[in-house]
RNA sequence: UGGGGUGUCGCCAAGUUGGUAAGGCAUCAGAUUUUGAUUCUGACAUGCGUUGGUUCGAGUCCAGCCACCCCAGCCA
């Protein structure tokens, strides 16, 4: 990635580093880590998922180990292909490369199915037949112990069988389920005999319709980390108090049973020792501005509240994208971030910061008017028109585009003013401007139409002022243009954050739905961009000087009909402090 | 009022076995600049939720408070 021209750039250290020093200094995984990245196929990845994306991927390549890429689909009846495919593509975009074939926990249903037989056989397990609702009831509350199932005590045969019956597609769903006996009277509310196998009468996008029962997160997913020999197994916070009930499982089925079961799946190699995975949590990322929740990213799509998950103004990493925010910015966010365990709110700045950085660096500069203003120039004529040659970059050597100048351009409408404020530095009548990589011109004349709107200017332009100065006197603005000849047609899409709040989720709102921001999309039509960009490639950024970075939409875009997107505006000490 | 967590500058976040508060973002000031951009320079926590205690010395140890987050899906 673009981190190789930034060598400034240093891993910065954070806790769960710290823990593989230590595991590795103490020789507990022989060394090695292997790390997945396990999301539920049930929505479009966002930033959120990013964080943990250059997590286990990037640790996976600072210590020379694996990552591999799971879908972790125990749910069918949400899950589906489509998000299957759209995830993959994020992955493969962010620059991430899984370690061998794309796994599925529902690849691992079978040995999930044996390993539960495992535990009713020892008596760890067995089938309940309390409604869902009287399950609730005997669960207890956050203060009150739970009571025992009356199911509780079956005997292990009668529950072999019912549980192969649960399968056999004999039953309904909810009639029964399978429990892992542990403690019912348990302050911790997950370890009071959770569920670890309901019947579901549905379709598995992946398995069809020959799995009856299908196994819950607490339990698929420690047995999928074991199964794959995962050395550190990351998640976010909100799973801390399930991490008891992680390890209850994995030490409650034999060590030679999931030694044997992952060295099936060619996941071990034989000369290693094999340890358990542990699992580590971390804070998950908010950004303000922002929502995250994957259920309120999808309301705004249902409702039709954004044009789908790769709206540019979504947090969905295929927004980003569509947006004009590369890779590269991304996982730079990712870093600077950091890592800890106490939850916060990330500022957007530090993201708009991160793709600034990225994109002045690497891409081309251009011109673009977002609101034509007709300027002609009255000591300029045809004949003397030429050919300008403009560097694509102020510091790189990446080349020159050519642009024509002649006696009619445009500038932008927000360049002149009529009455100056003090400090102003653009056009104004009798008064001076450059036209960048051109012409000081003079305003010397004003055209309104009959309602006092102005439509044109009159300039004068110093013949004298081509690559240099001009004798005597400062001129104090440089100002963007496009001229008449040759400019480009073109729509700007012009994003503003989604959320007027700097907290959605704040409950004082009602809904987060209440504070969208109603302008967060303006698109302008009537822009004119400079000739060289015709030859634009889909998804190509540029810095539109003065205005900020744009990129071609990936989708819309035609070279007969260009669509750009901004992607970030450039940093304004000057409208910041003025209207 | 049960259990599990977290509290260091406006926002993130480092702080080894206690030794006298990194860095980034943002902000402000100045320099350079044919982008009011970039770049550069400088400023920005006697203070680490709070109150006590231990100590020559505490963000780091101890105790008590306070605030906030998570958990009662046959979701993940």
């Amino acid at each position: 990635m673009t981190d190789t021209s930034n060598p400034d750039h240093t891993l910065p250290s954070h806790f769960i580093r710290h823990m593989i020093d230590h595991d590795l200094a103490s020789g507990k995984h022989d060394g090695r880590v292997q790390t997945r990245f396990p999301p539920e196929p049930n929505g479009f990845l966002h930033i959120g998922h990013a964080k943990s994306i250059c997590l286990n991927f990037g640790l996976a390549e600072q210590y020379q180990g694996a990552c591999n890429m799971r879908f972790d689909d125990t749910n069918p009846e949400k899950e589906s292909q489509e998000f299957i495919d759209a995830i993959k593509a994020d992955v493969n975009w962010l620059g991430f490369k899984w370690h061998g074939e794309v796994r599925y926990t529902s690849a691992y249903f079978q040995q999930l199915f044996d390993f539960a037989l495992q535990l009713i056989r020892n008596g760890k397990a067995y089938v309940c037949s309390l409604t869902p609702e009287q399950a609730r009831e005997y669960r207890g509350s956050l203060t009150e112990p739970g009571r025992n199932s009356p199911y509780r005590e079956r005997s292990f045969e009668e529950n072999l069988e019912l549980f192969l019956r649960m399968q056999k597609g004999e039953f309904a769903d909810g009639e029964h389920s399978l429990r892992a006996k542990i403690d019912m009277s348990s302050p911790n509310i997950n370890m009071r005999d959770p569920i670890i196998y309901r019947i579901r009468n549905v379709e598995h996008h992946q398995t069809g319709d020959y799995w009856k029962v299908y196994p819950m997160y607490d339990y698929a997913h420690c047995i999928s980390d074991a199964l794959e020999h995962i050395t550190h197994s990351l998640c976010t916070l909100e799973f801390e108090d399930h991490r008891p009930l992680y390890d209850w499982i994995l030490n409650n089925l034999t060590l030679d049973s999931l030694k044997n079961a992952c060295l099936e799946l060619g996941n071990l190699p034989d000369d290693i020792n094999y340890v358990l995975p542990e699992q580590t949590e971390f804070a998950r990322l908010n950004i303000n501005y922002n929502v995250m929740s994957k259920r309120k990213l999808k309301e705004l799509v249902e409702l039709g509240l954004v044009n789908g998950w790769d709206d540019p103004r979504m947090p969905t990493l295929s927004g980003l994208r569509r947006r004009g925010f590369t890779p590269a910015s991304i996982r730079r966010f990712c870093d600077i971030i950091g890592m800890s365990r106490s939850e916060s709110i990330v500022d957007v700045g530090m993201l708009e910061h991160c793709i600034r950085e990225d994109l002045d660096e690497h891409s081309a500069r251009a011109m673009c008017v977002l609101r034509p203003l007709k300027v002609t120039l009255i000591n300029f004529t045809d004949e003397q028109a030429q050919t300008l040659s403009l560097p694509r970059h102020p510091k790189k050597d990446i080349g020159n585009r050519q642009i024509q100048f002649g006696p009619t351009l445009y500038i932008d409408e927000t360049d002149f003013e009529q009455t100056p404020p003090p400090g102003y530095k653009r056009l104004s009548p009798g008064d001076e401007v450059r036209l960048r990589g051109a012409y000081v011109i003079k305003c010397e004349d004003v055209v309104r139409d009959q309602s006092g709107k102005v439509i044109e200017l009159l300039c004068s332009l110093d013949p004298a002022t081509l690559g240099q100065n001009p004798q005597g006197r400062k001129v104090k603005g440089v100002i963007h243009w496009v001229p008449a000849e040759g400019a480009l047609r073109a729509e700007v899409r012009i994003y503003d954050r989604l959320f007027n709040n700097a907290n959605p989720d704040d409950k004082v709102l009602g809904d987060f739905k209440n504070c969208l921001n109603p302008e967060s999309l303006q698109v302008l039509t009537d822009c004119l961009v400079e000739p060289s960009l015709v030859s634009a490639a889909a998804e190509e950024s540029f810095q539109f000087e003065r205005e900020g970075y744009f990129c071609v939409d990936r989708f819309d875009s035609r070279p007969d009909a260009l669509v750009f997107n901004r992607t970030v505006s450039l940093r304004d000490s000057w409208t910041k402090t003025n209207g």
